[in-house]
DNA sequence: TAAATAATGTGTAAAATTTACACATTATTG
DNA sequence: CAATAATGTGTAAATTTTACACATTATTTA
């Protein structure tokens, strides 16, 4: 989870005043944050729903969000979001941006912060099996309460597009994974097919996976190999990557 | 500039005043959005930054923006930002993310959506040549009023990526340019210095820059010939590229 | 226990792309 | 008219990407 520094200031009273009265003079908004939770099951992406709670939404779903609290960081709202509705820790979880039309919500203006978060379905349970919590295949998603939809389809085009360049599908894998979860991680998710020995060629050139001498259990066929993926080695080795290509 | 379809929605009066009633019950805040607007001279990248208007950052630069009016949309708002400023219309702009650390500003928390915004500096002259308003060099940049160099550091970083992989550098650019002119401003953002034969090769296995059949005018050696970015062909033409690597 | 199954694991040749690199040409300037 | 400062261009080597097939192995089923 990334944090921004900020620059620590120390002024004179007079000049915070002045700010506080000028800030006080702005007009206000409600603001939220969503989050957009994916996870891998069965070969599919799937994305954390919940019926909607709301009379003009029945029946529709829509994504986790809440409030973000008197001086909340935007990124620990949406972090708590996710714990509250997940029970877990130490998961994935970036900005995508921030959506106001300003008829975003029936119920007047409100702006939300939207976050992508990328979890492991199992390591988890989630926390209210009973209220309509569910998972559901991103595909096959229709229509949902508030602009959900579009925030979702904005979010599956992030992350079709950073997985490409960031180790991030690994988060929606075990620690431990075969090269077959890989690629189909990265079939579901890209919508194409891949060559397997390409596939496997390309991450062993890479370099980055860890092969811990285990096999696959309880597969019903021949066991893969297990691989964790090294993160301490791509920290380090990160490239910054030039080319001109559009 | 990019628009978000929000679905019309019909609903019974009573759930609307629900839902109002909900929102009505949600804290609000301040919400601003700022603009990075960066510029090319001099084969320099250039940001537009203006004298802070608070006392409390005397003489440290900020960015131009201004609060979000009720019922405006974020694009809008930061259109509207754009436009007062620069004089200028049909400029790009695009939302990078959203900042929101309680103590951002002094004057109490203040939410504020960031937008990065490119154009020609010679296409335009600044409306307001004496307050303070600035093109000021990137790489020189240094301290800023409110958390203004980090935002600026996040829409460089954005740039930079954004600059090898879409087609926006053009809009730095007069409309009319030389290989020369679009290898400096590649140059200048992405810090590097590119072999002139390869990049001239990659454009032109592009098949995107028109030769327009003029050459530069005023240049104090052998004029290069001048080209405009198809946008048209690129728009038919945009491909879905697929390939990890990280 | 043997055969069928279903996946793993591996290599090579061709094609495409990227990189490195140098010299003749042409307007302008002095 | 000579010097300058940039334009414009091609090729060979290296690297990366792509296409493609078969032997192996654990499990399941007959």
């Amino acid at each position: 989870m990334k944090k921004n520094t900020i620059p620590v200031l120390v002024h004179e009273p007079h000049m915070i005043k002045d700010a506080v009265k000028l800030v006080g003079s702005y007009p206000t908004v409600p603001l939220t944050v969503d989050c957009v939770i994916f996870g891998f099951e069965e070969n599919e992406l799937k994305v954390l729903v919940i019926k909607s709670d709301l009379d003009v939404f029945r029946d529709k779903f829509s994504l986790l969000g809440d409030i973000v609290k008197d001086n909340e960081e935007l990124d620990d709202a949406a972090y708590r979001v996710l714990k509250e509705r997940t029970g877990m820790n130490d998961v994935f979880l970036d900005q995508v941006r921030a959506f106001g039309h300003p008829n975003r919500h029936p119920g007047g203006r409100v702006i939300t912060v939207v976050y992508c978060s990328l979890l492991n379905i199992n390591h988890h349970e989630l926390k209210i099996h009973d209220n309509e919590l569910n998972w559901h295949n991103v595909a096959t998603l229709k229509e949902m309460a508030f602009d959900h939809k579009a925030i979702v389809d904005a979010c599956y085009a992030w992350l079709q597009k950073r997985i490409q360049e960031h180790p991030l599908g690994f988060n929606l894998l075990p620690e431990k994974f075969s090269l077959r979860e890989l690629q189909n991680l990265y079939e579901a998710i890209l919508g194409v097919s891949l060559d397997r020995r390409n596939f496997r060629k390309k991450f062993a050139s890479m370099d980055l996976l860890i092969d811990i001498d285990e096999m696959e259990q309880d597969v019903p066929h021949r066991p893969g190999k297990l691989y964790k993926f090294n993160y301490e080695k791509y920290e380090k080795s990160k490239k910054k990557w030039i080319g001109i290509d559009f």
